[in-house]
DNA sequence: TATTGTTATACTCTATAACTATA
DNA sequence: TATAGTTATAGAGTATAACAATA
């Protein structure tokens, strides 16, 4: 099927189309651990984060507090995590389990695998220069530009 | 909140978090037209591929035939396409119509914008680097390669 | 008043499975 | 047998709105 200029001079299309051809890989990867990649990154997230609570860990992962405490429900039903006392009675203190740690570790590497697999056909170099391309990415705010 | 390295050094990750700025700009835009990008990459390609059938068209947009039935039905019923006789009695042919024209017109106009303003920190030369390298990005398929 | 967690509910997008008609 | 469209159903992911407890 014919994909025209219209298409295919947006940016935002090729990127999604990468996007959407690295998603998959890296979903079909963590399927074996019956995780997804969002779920792989909120463990992360705690991991690096001891303590933090459920609303902060929705905005690192641009999704609301009902949906990160349906997130975090199911990480804590698989005993990844855990909910403790918080800083106040408000709120949790997320903290990553050691099965959970065990796990990150081996998804981490499966998702290293796939990323390097999915990248073969850039250099190093060209890696590095994707990397500060795609960190450009976004609205000029004006201010922080100079 | 923290970001380590493990997140960071995945081109999966960094390609994920800029898909989502420029993708949540441009579904903003869209909201106007009561559409999204995927159906209006929908209507490009029905544009562009006249008389194409609803399998085809479903595969272009990596969903399956009973997904693309939904979204042709909603592009139906708001009058933008339509379903005429196939080159057999089984498929339909997807044509745009004029209406649909028009709106996909102001919305390329518009998503342009979109475009250019979440990349505005990107010189033309880096936007050709930039696209270059999303289009390598997937699997070195052995074969073809080389 | 504002914030956190929680619950109920609903919407979007996608998939699977089965059926019909046609090839 | 295989393919296109169709339908019913279900699941994942997300959102909104409301409420209780706490700050």
């Amino acid at each position: 099927m014919k994909q025209g200029g219209d298409l295919l001079s947006l940016v935002g299309y090729q990127l999604q189309q990468a996007n959407l051809r690295l998603e998959t890989d890296a979903r079909a990867v963590l399927a074996d651990f019956d995780l997804t990649p969002a779920k792989l990154t909120a463990l992360i997230l705690i991991r690096d984060n001891p303590g933090c609570d459920q609303t902060t860990l929705g905005r690192a992962l641009s999704i609301n507090r009902s949906s990160a405490m349906k997130l975090v429900n199911i990480l804590v039903e698989k005993r990844l995590i855990e909910r403790q006392p918080g800083r106040d009675l408000r709120t949790n203190a997320l903290v990553l389990l050691p099965e959970g740690q065990r796990q990150v570790d081996a998804m981490l590497a499966a998702v290293h695998r796939s990323d390097t697999r999915m990248t073969a056909r850039l250099s190093r170099e060209d890696i590095q220069t994707l990397h500060n391309l795609l960190t450009r990415l976004g609205p000029a705010t004006g201010a922080a530009e100079d």
